[in-house]
DNA sequence: TAAGTGATGCAT
DNA sequence: TGCATCACTTAA
């Protein structure tokens, strides 16, 4: 038995990956593995669009001040920042820069990998390219919800994870060309092009 | 294009 | 306490 499901050789990034300025951190990830594991099974994605939360920037979470809901910003990096949006859906962020300057990655897509089966019951058999392409679909396919929040993506053993793609560059080649663009549904600092994304992928969540 | 949904945070 | 806001999704 050489690797099987419940066993997957995921080699989590390594915490001074999300210690840089999140502006860095966000294209960095495109291309690697987004991994969730539960007692249904594990699920899998290459990450293909991703936006930044800056430190001084009015048009993220932590901007103000630390509250109940941001404090996973503030924390140590290489974490995850869950949080409820609308009154019915999660967004998932790595937390990005040094503790206490409260910066994330919004993961806003990614292209189904492994777990598909189960991603397919979590959204309802909708189409394929409707399963995790936008920040709330991604988390519903993924059964990403606020007890995550806090979750070590530096641990393999996590409920959810970032893994290295050693073939980053290959897959970046293969779904680019990486496009950067304002980011969505925000209504400050709009113009600011914290948004990037790999065009080629048929799961970007809006393209422009 | 707009309604739905409920937690959040700031103003009372 | 109250209420406007909100890093969205779906159905139309």
């Amino acid at each position: 038995m050489s690797e099987d499901s419940s066993q997957p050789s995921w080699d989590p990034l390594p915490r001074d990956f999300y210690l840089p300025t999140a502006r860095k951190v966000a294209p960095a990830l495109l291309g690697h593995f987004l991994v969730r594991q539960d007692r249904e099974g594990p699920c899998a994605g290459v990450i293909v669009e991703t936006e930044a939360y800056l430190a001084h920037d009015p048009s993220c979470h932590g901007y103000a001040r630390q509250t109940a809901r941001n404090r996973s910003m503030y924390g140590p990096p290489g974490h995850a920042y869950v949080y409820f949006i609308y009154g019915n859906h999660f967004c998932f962020n790595a937390v990005c820069g040094p503790e206490g300057v409260p910066e994330a990655v919004l993961v806003r897509a990614i292209q189904p990998l492994m777990g598909l089966d189960l991603m397919c019951q979590r959204r309802k058999g909708r189409r394929e390219l409707d399963w995790t392409s936008g920040p709330g679909r991604l988390c519903e396919a993924l059964h990403i919800t606020r007890p995550l929040d806090g979750a070590d993506l530096c641990n393999a053993a996590s409920p959810v994870f970032i893994a290295r793609n050693p073939e980053v560059l290959k897959l970046r080649r293969a779904l680019g060309p990486l496009v950067r663009t304002r980011r969505i549904g925000i209504s400050v600092a709009t113009h600011w092009l914290l948004r990037f994304y790999l065009d080629g992928s048929a799961w970007v969540s809006k393209r422009r």
